[in-house]
DNA sequence: CGGCGCTGGTCAAGCGCTTAACCATGATCA
DNA sequence: TGATCATGGTTAAGCGCTTGACCAGCGCCG
């Protein structure tokens, strides 16, 4: 392996002075770092970043905690970490995902050994364990999604409220005045700590009530199969349902499925409007009218304002909360 | 931070003896060791893993190397990697994603930095550039999936011979006879380097000229778009058709959704098995048929390969091909 | 022309751990 | 009883880098 020595060795120069020029951290002139520099490439030098990080106390790896039991990692989760990913890299950063419990053991672990500088927990609770461990090892930290009381705490999160104005608005233009909204299992005591679900079924019931609609909500677990089942109930409990509004993304397909497998034709019979990424909604027949969750731009903020927190340098300013946005497909058209 | 000279310094020992105790490297008195442990919980200690690596000059990190611009991170790829982490950690390894780019820059640079151990490489291309990157740099790797040429290189991959095989068997046994294969796109260049497509289809053509059945072979690009195209494709060109193959997972969810937007009745009128994770079958109605692919398998034993490797140990035994397994689902029956 | 501040560099002390080499002790045995 | 040896421990030299402290040289100014 060759190290720093051996390019200043080569160089004639201490091996301070390659730090400074690697690091770019004090003035070299340009005939020294020009020396260094060509030593660098004939070597083939490459940074150790273990021993930088140890002598630095900052290994600017970051990782983005996962509860990998909890959630199925889906498409959604592939945009926050994609897009995550390559923001933290052009900061110089590498971002890698780590798959952790939600109930903050293996995290108490992984930020013990210092090997990461920061976290970006993804699918937040809104009472979520793994927050108390972070701030008591004293872990920089952001949250994709948020929790209740969220004073200071750096996040960023879907707009949830500007989602579903959009969303029942989009429908109400359209004509629709009978709707349904597909939510989560009440029955599962994860629910009711789930942000998307709690913020958007609260936006859902004041919006609707706006417009002067009835609040139908109907329960679902997040699977397909769930999904289906519930297009059953739906056709069964409010066949006059014109249109439909689905928080899960697997839900979603699974309604649609459902609907057609129960010979609705979509969109001319019922509409579908579901939140997810554009990937997952590729895969219903007809595509699906979404609102597109904005996972690209959630990842790279989040990542964003992590950096920033480590750095020391001003926070990231708002807006923290970005709303999804309409994105046609084919399973949205006026009521019968 | 707490360090193991005050871990040393509480228990009266040296820090030497407690790097003992940490790692079991040599023998230590239990009324020594009990009071070295007691020390740790009572200070709370937990190793610097930076600090480790530097001086073993071994990380235990394993990077799984994803191509994530190439691919789309799909269920399957959620499989490889969630079974690979978990095996990861019971050996006290953190296997972390990592996304690189398919040419081997971004990989160059990861393994150059000495931050990872060994790399496990998905998605591997049947002469992928990677596999010179890591061979140069002599980093340690696995690859699940196969180059062309793999003399001595660790691998796991699919048995595609058994599993097209057992998939053919299977719906020739139900009594089909008119089959077609949905394989990749002949047009795109990456086709032709991709051994899924490449294996399976000249297992396929093998298997079906055993049972004396013609071979029809559509092209379909990985996406559920292009499947519903095929699926039109399918019946105009082969309308005697009577039970679908296919092999990547999106285009089966667009042959599938495509049939059924064309009227025919799955499985009454016509059969689709695909090779796939159960998570993508769910997602289809009927829920398919599916050749399981053994993504646990495969990513625990990648993983456990590279372990051994990096810890010199015997090589894992064969098996390392691992075949399909079928899942029933509700997308196959008897031809009418 | 002596003192001063800049500039561009060197020196050396770590960062927290691993591990080869070495040593004290007491049991074992010819 | 002294040589031998296994056992359980210590000492200290790094691992490859960062970074505060220091210093030589030089132009500038009163």
């Amino acid at each position: 392996m060759v190290t720093m020595r051996d390019v200043a060795k080569r160089a004639g120069v201490s091996i301070a002075t390659v730090s400074f020029v690697l690091n770019d951290t004090k003035p070299v002139t340009p005939a020294t770092r020009e020396r260094i520099e060509l030593a660098m490439t004939e070597l083939g030098f490459r940074r150790n970043m273990v021993a930088r990080a140890l002598a630095s106390r900052r290994t600017r790896i970051i990782a983005m905690a996962y509860p990998a039991l909890d959630h199925r990692f889906g498409f959604s989760a592939a945009e926050f970490f994609t897009s995550a990913a390559e923001a933290a890299r052009q900061q110089d950063y590498h971002l890698v995902l780590w798959p952790v419990g939600n109930d903050g053991g293996e995290l108490t672990e992984l930020v013990g050994q210092s090997l990461v500088d920061g976290v970006v927990l993804m699918e937040v609770q809104l009472d979520d364990p793994r927050i108390a461990v972070l701030q008591r090892t004293r872990t920089p930290f952001a949250l994709i999604g948020r929790t209740t009381a969220l004073e200071g705490l750096t996040h960023v999160d879907i707009d949830f409220d500007t989602t579903v104005e959009d969303a029942v608005g989009y429908l109400h233009g359209l004509g629709h005045r009978r709707l349904v909204l597909v939510s989560g299992d009440l029955a599962d005591p994860r629910f009711h700590t789930y942000g998307p679900y709690v913020r958007s079924e609260a936006a859902y019931r004041r919006v609707a009530a706006g417009y002067g609609i009835e609040t139908i909500v109907l329960e679902c677990s997040d699977s397909t199969r769930a999904g289906r089942e519930a297009a059953t109930r739906l056709l069964r409990d409010h066949p006059e349902t014109t249109a439909v509004l689905v928080l899960n993304e697997y839900s979603a397909l699974g309604v649609m499925s459902g609907l057609n497998r129960l010979g609705r034709r979509i969109p001319d019979e019922i509409s579908v409007l579901s939140l997810m990424a554009p990937d997952t909604a590729a895969l219903s027949n007809p595509e699906l009218t979404i609102m597109r969750t904005p996972g690209p731009e959630l990842g790279r903020l989040g990542t964003e304002a992590l950096i920033r927190q480590l750095e020391g340098a001003t926070p990231l300013p708002p807006p923290h909360l970005i709303p999804a946005k309409l994105h046609l497909g084919e399973s949205t058209a006026p009521p019968p």
